[in-house]
DNA sequence: AGCTATTCATAATC
DNA sequence: TGATTATGAATAGCT
């Protein structure tokens, strides 16, 4: 219908092609909008261009809601129940393990261990001893690199000050008495272990504050 | 476009009007496929008639749904999104907890300790000294128990083989030399504790099995 | 965007 | 429903 007949494939040229587009959206959207007047129909219509330009039509007096959802409605099954019902599998999976993980951790806390048998206990006693030795060693590690570090600090600063006292002439009245190697003062302080507030308490910060309608603000371990 | 020009407004007749529904309808569908093919667009078309029935069209290879999800984001506000991104939230943040449950069990198992400093160090020591000292109560606890058990079993058996050897008029050839209170050959079996296999592994069996596209399948507690 | 020569869709009818 | 056809609408190619 037009000067020519043209044949249905695409039209390679992108000028031509928008024009196209546009023209018979338009024809569409017209005989569309007589199909509702006419026949007293409901029609929702969308369009997206090769170019992503979105058009849409619908019925006067209607949202396209409206008639997706009784689209919906007609074939039976929503679009978005299967991915929906995948997520709330996901959803209660994840509630699963988290509800495991805080059982492990609760266990090796030393609680709740009822429902363990003399041989689980056998193996959570030695795991827990093994976590022990491991945590005392890094400590001890980190406690004798700080200090190495400190004690390196204080000669450093006994040093200059000691050549300050010698630039000085004043080499006859040492402020304290510095022996390499021996435990200086500072020493072992590092590792008095006043024993502070529990800083391992666990704690977790949302990545999103609006949880709408979902109850995960208890970090709480217990379960039940 | 007919036998005559005709005027746009609802057909009263009914069959007229059924008949003027599936025939625009059809013409409609055909233009649909064309605007798709040559000009490369996405339609998507949801009609109903004014009788109910429901008829759609959908550019080749996609799916409705396809279009729709981009059509909620071609106008921004989600029609039905809304709930799914409700649940894509709950997600990431079941995740998150996930992760931080996972990496608390990992430095009470006394891994990936570098990342504490030395109080957080001190506080993880004195918890887990904590927890061993609760489990090996526990542990002793159920040993106790058991042998308590099993030494009241014995004590039992043994009486009731005497009062039988008594009967049988051979009380003068005892078979072992069974003295209450002292530690039978039952005693400490149970607590030599052969160390068997890792009987507290831990373990998660997902409610569901099919998580489609979901790759939770690892419960390594490695992180990263 | 506007104009036509054409083709196409379809209203009326069977 | 399905087919036919006269007729008006849609539009391809051109400006």
């Amino acid at each position: 219908m037009g000067r020519g007949r043209i044949e249905i494939k695409r039209i390679e040229n992108a000028t031509n092609r928008q024009v196209t587009y546009s023209k018979r959206r338009t024809g569409i959207m017209k005989k569309a909008k007589e199909l509702t007047v006419l026949c007293d129909a409901q029609v929702a219509i969308i369009m997206f261009s090769s170019t992503g330009k979105y058009h849409e039509f619908c019925s006067p007096s209607t949202e396209i809601k409206t008639i997706f959802d009784r689209y919906q409605q007609a074939i039976g099954t929503s679009l978005w129940i299967e991915q929906y019902e995948n997520m709330q599998l996901t959803l209660s999976y994840l509630k699963d393990i988290n509800r495991n993980l805080r059982t492990e951790i609760r266990q090796r806390m030393g609680e709740d261990l009822d429902a363990l048998d003399i041989d689980e206990l056998r193996g959570l006693e030695q795991k827990v001893d093994t976590a022990l030795k491991e945590v005392r060693h890094r400590k001890y590690h980190i406690i004798s690199t700080q200090t190495d570090t400190y004690k390196k600090k204080v000669k450093h600063s006994f040093e200059a000050y000691r050549n300050l006292q010698q630039e000085l002439g004043m080499r006859d009245e040492p402020a304290f008495g510095f022996v390499d190697n021996a435990p200086g003062p500072w020493e072992g302080a590092v590792s008095l272990g006043v024993g502070g507030p529990d800083m391992y308490a666990f704690r977790v910060v949302p990545s999103q504050p609006n949880l709408h309608g979902m109850a995960y603000g208890s970090h709480d371990l217990r379960l039940g």
